[in-house]
DNA sequence: GCCTCATATGTCAGAACTTACATAGTGGGC
DNA sequence: GCCCACTATGTAAGTTCTGACATATGAGGC
């Protein structure tokens, strides 16, 4: 099974959705670590449920086609059971960092203007998700501690990248500062 | 072009290079914040000597092809430098954080243990980082400042992460000794 | 009466990425 | 003498993801 597999798992955990529902779950308030549009996440849900681990309950819809609302199997509860504490792949790729990589091949006045809005944007970032952990029980034993956790690493990570892009756009500054005009 | 189309470029900037040669760049120093392997990178090179954007010196190769050098060319730093400035796309896909969400769906007690894996891996990744950034300049006017930007990036994201992980570890451990045993 | 938004489910083409297969010379260890 | 690792470049099959197309009802604003 993929990742979306689990992730759309982890979201039933909460609940019983359609999978319209799971597509606004996966925007709120998973969206800040996983993102998946509709166009993946249908037909994910059909070979969910050909494996088993939904359960499919069919309406009249509002459109053409029923409304079919999802839930969690035993066998879904399981399959998520052993994913979760299996060690979590990691695959790196983040256009921040590269372009950090390559700054020396742009204008550092230019980047030190990218690095200031990426910072400001992280503080920001940072501040709706406090916001957010606000509402939330820091208790392992809570149904939505889960979400508490996710959210705590958020708020870490926007802090770090926003320190770390004030720092790098104090250095542009000074550097476009000190070699301006024809160079 | 694609993401992966400037990662090459990036590189390129250090200086000439092979498919291989790149494959293996892309691997270390590049490789804490972007992956590819090498059967992404070759079709992507002949993508980039299409565009014009490098260029190919060929040799006598050790197997049956001819080796091939790239050089960037001029139209080659002009596109980088008009990308650079360009607010980076931002995808979160991050299984650690998806595994917090749904951490309520497994035994505490082994999801204790993965995250205390997670804070020890990431503080040796952090300790490694710190050694390499101990032979880079923090000097916006050296040519391999960006190696340093790019590193920064990764001891702040890898202590964050230790840190959070470490503080959920904890969480875990104390809610699995309160309900150990038949719950 | 018309327009927009929310609800609801799908398909399709193309891009990007992963994993494995394929070939061949040189140098070093045992 | 044999095996392995390194250099070096590609292809192919399959999976995943993105962005656009397609359809249809009800509710509310104007």
């Amino acid at each position: 099974m993929s990742t979306l597999g689990y992730a759309l798992l982890s979201l039933l955990t909460r609940g019983p959705a359609t999978g319209y529902e799971l597509t606004r779950r996966m925007k709120r308030p998973i969206g800040h670590f996983w993102v998946a549009n509709h166009s993946q996440i249908y037909p994910e849900l059909a070979r969910l449920t050909e494996a088993g681990h939904v359960e499919v309950h069919e309406e009249a819809g509002p459109g053409p086609r029923a409304k079919k609302t999802y839930t969690i199997t035993g066998s879904g509860r399981r399959a998520l059971a052993e994913w979760l504490p299996q060690p979590p792949a990691f695959t790196p790729r983040s256009e921040v960092a590269l372009k950090a990589y390559a700054v020396g091949a742009a204008d550092p006045a230019r980047m030190a203007v990218l690095y200031e809005e990426v910072a400001a944007d992280a503080l920001a970032k940072a501040a709706v998700f406090e916001r957010e952990l606000g509402e939330l029980e820091d208790d392992p034993g809570h149904p939505n501690f889960g979400n508490y956790a996710a959210l705590r690493l958020g708020i870490e990570s926007q802090r770090g990248l926003s320190a770390w892009a004030s720092w790098l756009a104090s250095r542009l500054r000074k550097y476009a500062g000190e070699h301006d005009g024809a160079d």
